[in-house]
DNA sequence: TTGACATAGTGGTCAGACCAATATACCATC
DNA sequence: GATGGTATATTGGTCTGACCACTATGTCAA
C-alpha cells in the first residue's frame, strides 16, 4: 500500500453477516445472559430475531459448537456449556501436542496471567472469595483422600484465584489458556505423587492470599506452574522422542 | 440413564457432516498439507471432492475462520493463516466480552502483559531485536521533531518490545488488547506535552533493556502505561461526567 | 501510462424443500 | 404401574438453486 503525501487513510473494515452474528452470539456467552445449561431460541426463531437467512445463523452457531460453547442436540434445541469447555475439544488442543513453541508460549503464558492473578487475588479478593479459594483446597483434599479425580478441584481453586482478581478480561484468558491445555493437565494429574504436590502447592497459594501476602502469592503460582510447565514438556517429549530444541534467543 | 444388570452399553457417538469435514480440514493444516499463505482448494470444488453440499462444508471452513486459521476474501479465494493467528481470535473473545468495568480491566491486563514482555525482552531480545526497539525510540524523537503523529512510532516501539519477548501467545494478547484502546491511545497522543512524556518513557525502557535489566524494563513500563491508563480514565470521566465508581472488592 | 469496461471466478446470502432425530402425548396391553 | 407402540410437533441437519457482492485479470481506447 503506497503511502499518501497528505493524509493518511484507514482501510474500511470488511464483515460479514455470519462473523457479526458470531461476535454477539458469542458476548451473549461470555456477559453471562446465556449461561451454561441454558437452551438458546431455536435457529428459525434466532434468524428472524438477528434478521438474517437461517444460513448465516447456522454459519455462526457452527462456529460456536465447534469451538466448544454450544452444544446442539437434534429435536432438543441447543444449549450453552460450561466455560471451561471453550476450545478444549480434542481437535483444538491437536495444535499443542504438534507444535512444542506453540505448547511452550502458552505455559509461559499462562504461568505469568495466573502468577498475576493471584497477586492480585491476595490484593483484591473479599473475604468469601478468600473462603472459596480455601474451599477448593478443602475439596482437593477431600478428593485425594478418596481417591477420586482432583480434576475439578484444580479447575475450581484457579478459577477462584482468578475471580478473587477482580479482572475479567485476564480471568476469561487465562480460562481459555487453561482449557487449550485441558489434555496435559488431565495427564499430568495421572502421574503418581502429583495430586498431593498440587495440593501443597495450592495450600502455598491459599496462605499466601489468606495472609494478603502479593509477592508471596506470585512466586507460590509461578513456583506450582512452573513444576506444571517441566511435568508437560517432559510428556511432550516422551510422546515425540523428538529431540529438546533451542527455545530462546532466534538467533 | 439406569444402569444395566448385564453388560454395560456404550452411547453410539453422533456426528454430523459439517463436523467430518471440519475434523478433515484440520488435519490438513495440522499435518502441514496445507501451509500458512496457502490456497485451499475453491468451496465449489472443495464440496465436491468432499461429496457433501456446500453449506455444509461453508459451515466448517467458518468455523475455520473465526478461531482464526483460515483467511476468506471474496473474489480472491481462502488462505490459511500464520500458526500465531490461531489463538488471536479466541482471545479476543476474552477481551471483548465483558461489559462495565471492560475498559479498566482491559487497560489493567494490558499494563501487566507488557511488563511481562519488557521484562522478557530486557532477557532474551537479539542484539538486532534490541536494536529494533532503539529505531522506534529515534523514529518517535523524528516525528516529535518534525510535529507529526508519534502513533507509528508508538505502535512500533511497543511491538518491537513484544517480540523480543518471544512469547508468540502473550505478544498476539498486547497486540488485541492495544488494538481495543487504540482510539484512546491516539486521544491521548494528540494532549500537548504527552508525545515528549511517552518519548521519556520509551527511553528508559529500552535502556533498560539495552542493559538488560529485566526488573528496571518492568518498572519503566508498568510506569508508562500506569500513567496512560490515569489519562485515558480522566479522558474517560470528561467525556461522560460520570462519577468515579469504585472498583475493587465487590462487597 | 492511465482509465474504463467486460468477464470470470470466488466467497456471501437467501429461500425453500426435505430429511433425521428427539420430545411429548396418548393409548393399549399386561 | 410399567412397558411398548404410534402419532405429532419441534428442532437441528442437509441439500439445491438462485442471486448478490467483490476481486482479479484481461482488453481496449485515449
Amino acid at each position: 500500500m503506497p503511502s499518501t503525501t497528505a493524509r493518511a487513510v484507514t482501510p474500511i473494515p470488511r464483515t460479514t453477516l455470519t462473523e457479526s452474528a458470531f461476535e454477539q452470539l458469542i458476548s451473549y456467552v461470555v456477559k453471562g445472559s446465556w449461561k451454561p445449561g441454558d437452551r438458546i431460541p431455536p435457529e428459525r426463531e434466532l434468524c428472524q430475531q438477528l434478521g438474517i437467512a437461517r444460513t448465516s445463523l447456522r454459519e455462526a452457531l457452527k462456529a460456536m459448537e465447534l469451538v466448544g460453547m454450544l452444544d446442539s442436540r437434534v429435536g432438543d434445541g441447543t444449549f450453552v456449556c460450561a466455560r471451561s469447555e471453550f476450545l478444549s475439544r480434542p481437535l483444538l488442543w491437536a495444535f499443542t501436542g504438534t507444535d512444542h513453541a506453540e505448547l511452550r508460549d502458552i505455559m509461559e503464558a499462562r504461568m505469568l496471567l495466573e502468577q498475576d492473578l493471584a497477586g492480585l487475588a491476595a490484593e483484591r479478593a473479599t473475604p468469601g472469595e478468600v473462603d472459596k479459594i480455601g474451599d477448593a483446597v478443602r475439596m482437593m483434599r477431600a478428593s485425594i483422600d478418596s481417591g477420586v479425580s482432583i480434576l475439578d478441584a484444580d479447575m475450581a481453586f484457579h478459577l477462584a484465584v482468578a475471580e478473587g482478581a477482580h479482572n475479567e478480561v485476564l480471568r476469561n484468558a487465562v480460562q481459555l489458556l487453561r482449557n487449550l491445555m485441558r489434555q496435559w493437565i488431565y495427564l499430568k494429574l495421572l502421574i503418581p505423587d502429583v495430586p498431593a504436590q498440587v495440593l501443597r502447592r495450592h495450600e502455598a497459594i491459599y496462605g499466601a492470599i489468606r495472609r494478603r501476602d502479593s509477592e508471596a502469592a506470585r512466586k507460590a503460582m509461578w513456583k506450582h506452574l512452573n513444576e506444571t510447565a517441566m511435568l508437560v514438556t517432559q510428556m511432550v517429549e516422551q510422546n515425540s522422542g523428538s529431540k529438546k530444541k533451542p527455545r530462546r534467543s532466534k538467533e
